[in-house]
DNA sequence: CGGAGTGTTAGTCG
DNA sequence: CCGACTAACACTCC
């Protein structure tokens, strides 16, 4: 699930509960998860305070008191749950239903806190990673990142500038495409192409100076409600743990195919536009 | 039971 | 350089 008002989401829960901690203690259960060397974690990560929680695109950055920052990528299921030295949960991510404890058979990696506490990452299909590297490499890792969408820089002629990248592919490629805007993930491109009334399938260098300020505004729009919405929660699974992200019922596009268009009533139409499941209005999406 | 589909992205191939 | 496609993996749904 987590695509940038769901990393944005956690990174604001947690932010508050880790600053301040000390990590004491590493358990990796899964090492192919630590995409970083474990020596590494231990002399940087471990005996380490956490100063701050960022987030760039879709990746969480904890950044430690050692000049080192520990990057997590949820990717497709990846779930972090921080519990008190009490027991307290709090979860962020993935729902995996049916399983409200941790740790669990999905908790590959957690950091136990001097206090007592600890932050689970839990992934059922194990595409996520924790990485560490030294906070001055920052900006490098993240070189090929497009604009954060929610930033202010981020203008139309930015937007448009982009853009221009990528010409030839589909717009929703494009807006899936990190390196032209961060961030944004399937959920979220078909949201804001029908926020927009810009059909998917269009090739980016189509879209004209009002498509391009159309569609920009939108995914401002969309964001930033999703980030007021706690970000999507797909599963309709509550677990009593951690909340659930309210957007789900907000959405206009995602997952309604065979519905009818909230703006002109058409039926919502599925097709595959980037391999990916891509809902829209054939009606009012040009 | 088989096959398709799932919120991501790095890497490969043409 | 560019864009399309696949692999990484586990699970759910029809």
């Amino acid at each position: 699930m987590p695509e940038l008002p769901e990393v944005e989401t956690i990174r604001r829960d947690l932010s508050g509960r880790l600053k301040g901690k000390r990590i004491a203690k590493l358990e990796v259960r899964r090492p192919k998860l630590l995409k970083s060397p474990r020596p590494l974690f231990e002399r940087e990560a471990v005996g380490a305070r956490i100063k701050s929680l960022k987030r760039r695109a879709k990746v969480l950055a904890i950044e430690l008191s050692t000049g080192h920052t520990i990057l997590i990528h949820l990717k497709m299921t990846g779930q972090l749950v921080y519990c008190s030295a009490s027991g307290r949960l709090n979860t962020g991510g993935h729902p995996i239903a049916g399983v409200s404890s941790v740790p669990n058979k999905y908790t590959y990696v957690t950091f136990r806190f001097s206090d007592g506490s600890a932050l689970y990452f839990n992934d059922v299909r194990m595409f996520g990673y924790v990485r560490l590297l030294p906070t001055k490499d920052l900006s490098q890792a993240f070189s090929h990142i497009g604009p954060e969408p929610l930033s202010l820089s981020f203008t139309p002629a930015v937007l448009a500038a982009r853009l221009s990248r990528r010409p030839r592919t589909s717009i929703k490629a494009a807006l899936l495409d990190q390196s032209v805007v961060a961030g944004i993930g399937n959920i979220y491109a078909d949201e804001s192409l029908f926020a927009g009334r810009i059909k998917p399938q269009r090739r980016a260098a189509s879209l004209t100076g009002p498509d391009i300020i159309r569609l920009h505004s939108s995914i401002r729009r969309v964001l930033y409600l999703a980030v007021r919405s706690r970000g999507t929660s797909m599963n309709s699974y509550v677990d009593g743990l951690g909340r659930q992200g309210s957007y789900w019922n907000r959405r206009k596009a995602y997952g309604r195919a065979g519905e009818k268009c909230r703006r002109c009533g058409t039926i919502m139409r599925r097709a595959v536009v980037a391999q990916r499941g891509t809902t829209y209005c054939p009606e009012c999406q040009r």
